[in-house]
DNA sequence: ACCGCGATGTATCGCCGCGATACATCGCAC
DNA sequence: GTGCGATGTATCGCGGCGATACATCGCGGT
């Protein structure tokens, strides 16, 4: 999960621990924020399975500056080819771990670079998760609201209507990415007859971000 | 933090350990769920601690029964006197820890058993805190919008959204509470005005659930 | 009568993320 | 030139989670 946060990140450009770490905090945003306690192992694995390596970019650090200590330097982590593979295998697999509140995040942070269809099934999958926590919370609220104390009401509450708007922010993803892509062309967009079939559109990635 | 809600939960009225999960899961509902893996060991601490004993209620299991096992019966888990007083000392403090994530929900929930004013310092906590992470992810989006893709800058949309309706939220609530008890030392309601003064919304003192 | 099976119930283990902490270097203001 | 805050690497202990094991109970099916 760190996993395919880091090897997302790397994939744009290498970089160091700190500063991955920040780019985690800013991109990720309001889902978690990972610390170095999690971010350092985690690299220290990946480097070891071989998805990333150490690339000093120019050894321009004086080789023998600080002999007292056991040489500090900066680490600038760079992807593998192998990462690279790992990182496309892992933005194609829509599995239940893919829709769980913190691994969501990270999935849709990289939608950009997964595939259309895969970004539909894992936003349908946490639609329903959502939707099962939902009528939980709603039959439980409904059978226990006369005993509920004023402020357990209101959180209890406050939490549904948390979930019902996420619902509804799902609810647009989805019918817009059925818009952008439907499985099957409802209409013509332009005056051509699409010639690939509307239902792969491969080699148009849409819309990276990077060089404008 | 789970010793406060297990605390909270068992001063209703003793449970035994499944049945304690089970509130822990509607009570505290969007917020955290807590497993077995957590509240055994925790219960096992607090029964260390003295905050708690058993109380097998009466003895009804035969006693002979499954001599062949280890004897599992129920095990029902009911506060001390110094459980009492611990939960008091921790519905008192309202520390920075009060108002993190996930221990703010545990908080609230017992907010009926709360004094007013420590109510009140919590939910302004947690207020100034989600209004800490707006202004950080309000900045860096500023900062970084045009270099976003499509679905990040989504996100952190969706995120920022998240917070300010909940930063409103605390606002109602916070609202609610200095209209309900001003910061204004109350005088001795005992004496002639048998109706309340001006403000009179529903619930004087904290309606509580359970025993009347 | 019997079995099966799901709900109830107690308990543990390994994994992993977090917060705190230590230590080191750099740049810049004073 | 010195102190201090940002940058930077790394580890440790704590605590929660999910999976799992094991045990009992009540109920319906055959």
């Amino acid at each position: 999960m760190l996993e395919l946060a880091v090897l997302g990140l790397l994939h744009g450009s290498p970089l160091h621990g700190y500063e991955l770490r920040q780019r985690l905090k800013a991109t990720l945003g309001t889902f978690r924020a990972f610390s170095y306690g999690s971010l350092y192992p985690t690299l220290r694995g990946m480097k070891e399975a071989g998805w990333l390596c150490e690339d000093d970019g120019n050894a321009d650090v004086v080789a023998g500056a600080p002999p007292l200590t056991g040489r500090r330097g900066k680490v600038v982590y760079k992807l593998t080819a192998e990462g690279k593979e790992r990182f496309q295998e892992l933005l194609a697999e829509a599995g239940p771990t893919s829709w769980e509140d913190e691994t969501f995040g990270v999935h849709f942070a990289f939608f950009g670079q997964t595939d259309p269809e895969v970004r539909v099934r894992i936003l349908e999958g946490r639609r329903s998760r959502l939707e099962e926590r939902r009528e939980s919370v709603r039959t439980t609220l409904a059978r226990t609201r006369s005993r509920l104390d004023r402020y357990t009401l209101q959180l209890q509450e406050h939490g549904l209507e948390s979930v019902e708007r996420e619902v509804r922010w799902l609810n647009e993803l989805i019918e817009t990415e059925r818009r952008t892509a439907p499985p099957v062309a409802p209409r013509s967009p332009a005056s051509h007859p699409p010639r690939s079939p509307a239902s792969h559109p491969p080699p148009q990635p849409p819309r990276e971000r990077g060089a404008p």
